[in-house]
DNA sequence: TTGTAAGCGTTATCAG
DNA sequence: CTGATAACGCTTACAA
């Protein structure tokens, strides 16, 4: 019943080796011929096995894609972020007739990641987010793993990463502040994730060029909105309000935007606010948050081009995306 | 280089069928010879080629998973909701040893669903979220394609799906409206989503029973927060304000907020207000929100289960899961 | 309990 | 441009 190359071959009056050839659109083939396949094939609703296919091919066009679920799910991190992320992967990764899985909560440790790439079942990893397993990556790419990492990008790690130029985000929102003459800013956000921190950096950088500008920082371990609406309630009930508010995500700066409010404090009369990430409410929000864009549909263009550099043979270079700042009201 | 199994067997002394029994727990070895072929085996960081494999398999032992890329992505949804489903349909169907492809972006018409399983790259197909497919869903169920769907529950569909009971969700919003004393009721959603259409019916429903209730019906097209709050505002420039409103998410239901704020009016004095799936941030929101909640992670394992059943020849029903009414400020 | 032989459906090689 | 033949690495008979 299952029909297969054969049965073409024959019905086309052809051999096998032309329909494989026909169907890998080779240059060898007469049109005449050719035409006459793809009807035979069309009409017997023929489809060939990408098992026997993938058995005799060198490659697999079959790419592993790796989330953190441990940390994305429960809403920890509201922002449809991540999401976005693997919608771009999912999008290149198909235009280059790349198959994508979705790798097991399973695939934990080096060998497991090993016995896939040896299983024959794909050809390289992407992970999106880093997470907490960095040691992890070393040692993958100590094994020679094929494999980029989007997350925060260390030019001295062994691998290839891809991630938002977080450093120059932090900078990018300092002179906006220094434009609105705000004094009093305050940073909020979990700085042991390295993105967020290289954001710190970038931010008291400019901070550091201007006297009379003075930088505190909330630390908000789950980025969330209730956490952050909560905590940014705390302080300033507990301190004077700061006249500049730089948030890790647009998620963030709403709940902050909330906090505010509850002391009759709007922005940008009684202070400046940025977000990071440009996610759609952001523009439609009132006020209308300024933000920072990372150009995430890029980013998963970005990551399968590296990857198959890889796979190539090459050896790309980590690299950071275009960033840049969204003024609106806030 | 590649080492194969013919290799292992001849490091174990025995023959390639042996070590292939051992490696797929067959009763039928010798204790000590499965002893001695997986030592080799790991020793030699052996891992089977899942290709070869699968091409004499009657079984794939993938799935692909469909997502609606296209009304998810760019946050037009915010609820981290699909998230979570992929999150458990991942988990459960890695406990069965089975891969998780996910459906490229391409994949779109009857044609290519069929393509993928004859070309015997996934054994079926879980759709999370019907959307406005459900006529593809029809013809892929009429051509006797394996799948579950993630969405509402019509028990006269053609196919099996799973879903929070939309109906009675929309009936314990109702009944909650009806104890607060509310006479204007305000659906707010895209009903040609057959989920959202089933609360809505189940809203009228209760509505029906109570001669002076109305109940009215406010399109959101794209199921996000921005558009939701823009037409709200619109909606409520134009109309007396309902005096419930029962949206379609709680990322909906924030929104909705916000534009009766504009207003100065508040929820629960002014209005009440019911959201849909629970997620985090809806507990600790300003006013905290009344929602209706969906099990998700049970809805992953379900979702495989019936898959499962229907692969190995079963005929499992539609099947809806508990769904309650979680009463808090608004 | 184990081994031998055959074949799954494709593509690579080489000859024509 | 096309075809014959031999792999690819595994599992399923069937035999011992």
């Amino acid at each position: 019943m299952p029909i297969n190359m054969g049965d073409i071959a024959r019905l086309a009056n052809v051999s096998k080796p032309t329909v494989s050839r026909v169907l890998n659109n080779s240059p060898l083939v007469n049109e005449e011929t050719r035409e006459r396949v793809l009807r035979v094939a069309r009409e017997n609703g023929y489809a060939i096995n990408r098992n026997a296919q993938k058995l005799r091919q060198v490659r697999n066009d079959t790419v592993a894609v790796v989330l953190d679920f441990g940390s994305h799910r429960a809403g920890r991190i509201a922002d449809p972020f991540i999401f976005e992320l693997l919608a771009g992967v999912s999008e290149s990764l198909s235009i280059r007739n790349q198959d994508l899985l979705l790798s097991p909560p399973s695939l934990t440790d080096v060998q497991s990641h090993l016995d896939l790439i040896s299983s024959r079942v794909a050809d390289g990893f992407i992970f999106l987010g880093q997470g907490e397993r960095e040691p992890m990556l070393r040692d993958l790419a100590r094994a020679g793993t094929p494999f980029v990492v989007w997350g925060g990008v260390d030019p001295k790690a062994p691998y290839c990463s891809v991630g938002s130029d977080n450093r120059l985000g932090g900078q990018l929102a300092g002179e906006l502040f220094v434009q609105r003459g705000a004094k009093r800013w305050l940073f909020v956000g979990n700085i042991r994730h390295s993105e967020i921190r290289m954001r710190f950096d970038g931010l008291r950088a400019v901070a550091a060029r201007h006297a009379d500008v003075s930088v505190d920082h909330l630390d908000v371990e789950h980025m969330a909105y209730a956490p952050t609406y909560q905590q940014m309630g705390t302080w300033l009930r507990d301190n004077p309000p700061p006249d500049a508010v730089f948030a890790f995500s647009d998620t963030a700066a709403i709940a902050i935007v909330s906090a505010f409010r509850e002391l009759g404090l709007e922005a940008p009369n009684d202070y400046s606010l940025c977000g990071y990430n440009n996610i759609p409410p952001a523009a439609d929000f009132t006020p209308a948050l300024t933000t920072i864009e990372q150009e995430t549909h890029l980013a998963g263009a970005i990551l399968v081009e590296k990857l198959m550099q890889i796979l190539d043979g090459g050896k790309p270079k980590s690299s950071m995306l275009p960033t840049r700042l969204i003024v609106r009201q806030t």
